[in-house]
DNA sequence: GTGAAAGCGCTAACAC
DNA sequence: GTGTTAGCGCTTTCAC
């Protein structure tokens, strides 16, 4: 480890230049003759100069970063939708600082908190914790997109989502059309996509005469809370499960089998989300897929164009899915037993 | 959106005192007055001040970040280790700052070059795509740490790893132990990881006088090279597979069943890390499991340490993993029908 | 205890 | 084209 970095300074007197003409050549300007510009390119290889991208943002006021907060990097939807997010970014030359963990909203505040002390430009929020003053507050001090969550219509504030309540609906459907008719629902629990998710969910029952069979239980968007759900949900000896997510619906499918039953010969189950997991032959879920990369170039996009014109209107962009039938629904069987 | 941002200015101003008492008394010191300390608090409550970190780096030129590549954010490994390592982290008061996403060394680089833009103080490496001329490059500017890789050993770069030459073994002597011979090993690819992995599975295939039945196929560490390799692999007539990784097990897996074979009663097959997904009763996957957020938390300790010690001799800690068993490993068929 | 002053490494006018 | 000059918001001596 050498004395300390190298900087701008060095690289210009090593050059033979001045410190400005230094940043102009580094920076890609045109009024930099061809000269000066491979001695400086070639005094900084040698020094092996990188930029200091504190001084930059202090200096520039403004940090080509973007920052995105991500619900649960244990789900493997996030993954899906950030490839779409950075594949977008840095094609516009930004850099992208992600943070995760905080369980609770305050938690989750602090997160951001700390995305902001990094002078972020903007900010992709691919969660739900925020309440909505939170989420009033920080699009308030930085231009924010969310996606995955519609709930909160806040002035310039940018939402991608896919269309939940569609969504719902399709899975009903799905489920309806192979003969069944004790859906059960298996909620995420108390956040905007589940909410949706339930809400076609009870709009397709009733579309189908079902209102009566129509049962939701709540629990979570995790594994665990699929199971747990699922166990629960058992007592309505349902046909079918309609899960709010796709890892949900695989600790669902555990319970089912767990309790000794076939899936989907006795009971079937559909997820939501399409990660790519689920295709996987070992797990061939059913689910209604939305497109993730889509969802997250999207969100990228519009964050960048709001930085170009930060007052424009609000975007709400709404993508669809789709059903993918795999091996976990099929025909009703009116009698599971275990 | 306001005029712009308060700084430490503005809070002095507005309590009264200059900006360098504001910045002691933020910063905890000790000889700032209870008077002071109480009016500079509520005038930075009152701004909504928020530190700077880019100014903040560039006075003090430490940033109280540290940086994290991870190889692959789709499969939940990295999650479950950087659970460990945020938790770590956290309670030193340092903030972390994740990057993964380049496919190739070069790219990996250049993520890395990211975060040494923003000053970040230390590096934790969970990935394995660097050459050997790159990692020392890094480790030689900046104290930097191994997580899951140990096959260069630099003199200043701490390493954490899981003995993967002894998990290997226990694959192996589980399989064996259930009657198994024609075990074929489908190796996670080229890279330290996986050539130790392999290396246990050979030493315990000779120890049990099965070098003959010795068999490696080389995949990747992902769910489709796990398929792939495995589809090649069924050509041996394996009764079992001993996967590298266990998101490639469950692609494994994917195949055999596609192949018409059952799990475990025609074929048995173990994967490697100890994912939770490989808990769900759905997936049930037998595994040789690491303690990841305990490899996660170690990492974490290691960085910290040296930042404390910049000139102390590298850490070369070791985990044990341990075998657990679960559906997908049963009594070996002699002769597996499709 | 508290304030004044000197930078940290860089960008962006502005002169030349 | 190129150099000079101010800062960006903060920490940190060093006087008082």
């Amino acid at each position: 480890m050498s004395a300390s970095r190298p900087t701008i300074l060095d690289v210009a007197s090593r050059a033979g230049v001045s410190k400005s003409l230094v940043s102009l050549a580094l920076s890609g300007s045109d009024k930099v003759s061809d000269a000066s510009r491979q001695r400086i390119e070639r005094a900084a290889q040698e020094l092996g100069y990188r930029p200091n991208a504190a001084a930059r943002s202090l200096a520039a006021k403004k940090s080509r970063t973007l920052g995105v907060l991500v619900l649960d990097l244990h789900n493997p939807v996030f993954a899906e939708i950030l490839d779409g997010v950075q594949t977008e970014v840095r094609q516009h030359g930004f850099t992208t600082m992600l943070v995760s963990g905080g369980d609770d909203p305050a938690l989750e505040r602090a997160d951001i908190d700390t995305l902001q002390q990094f002078q972020i430009e903007g900010l992709i929020l691919i969660s739900h914790r925020l309440t909505e003053a939170m989420l009033r507050e920080v699009a308030g001090e930085i231009p924010t997109v969310t996606v995955t969550r519609d709930d909160i219509d806040i002035p310039r504030m940018d939402m991608v989502c896919n269309d939940d309540v569609e969504g719902g609906r399709i899975a009903v459907d799905h489920l309806v059309s192979l003969g069944h008719r004790r859906i059960v629902c298996l909620s995420g629990g108390d956040n905007p996509v589940s909410h949706s998710r339930a809400r076609g969910y009870l709009e397709a029952m009733a579309a189908h005469g079902l209102s009566d069979h129509a049962q939701i239980v709540s629990g979570g968007l995790t594994d665990t809370a699929g199971y747990r759900a699922a166990k629960e949900a058992l007592e309505f000896s349902p046909t079918a499960f309609f899960v709010a997510n796709d890892i949900g619906a695989m600790g669902a499918i555990a319970a089912v089998e767990e309790a000794g039953f076939d899936v989907p010969g006795d009971i079937s189950v559909i997820g939501y989300d399409g990660i790519r997991l689920a295709g996987l032959r070992s797990v061939n879920l059913t689910t209604v897929a939305q497109p993730l990369a889509e969802l997250g170039r999207l969100a990228a996009t519009r964050l960048l164009e709001r930085l170009e014109k930060p007052a424009r209107p609000a975007h709400h962009d709404q993508v669809s899915s789709q059903l993918v039938v795999r091996g976990t629904t099929g025909p009703a069987n009116p009698s599971p037993t275990a």
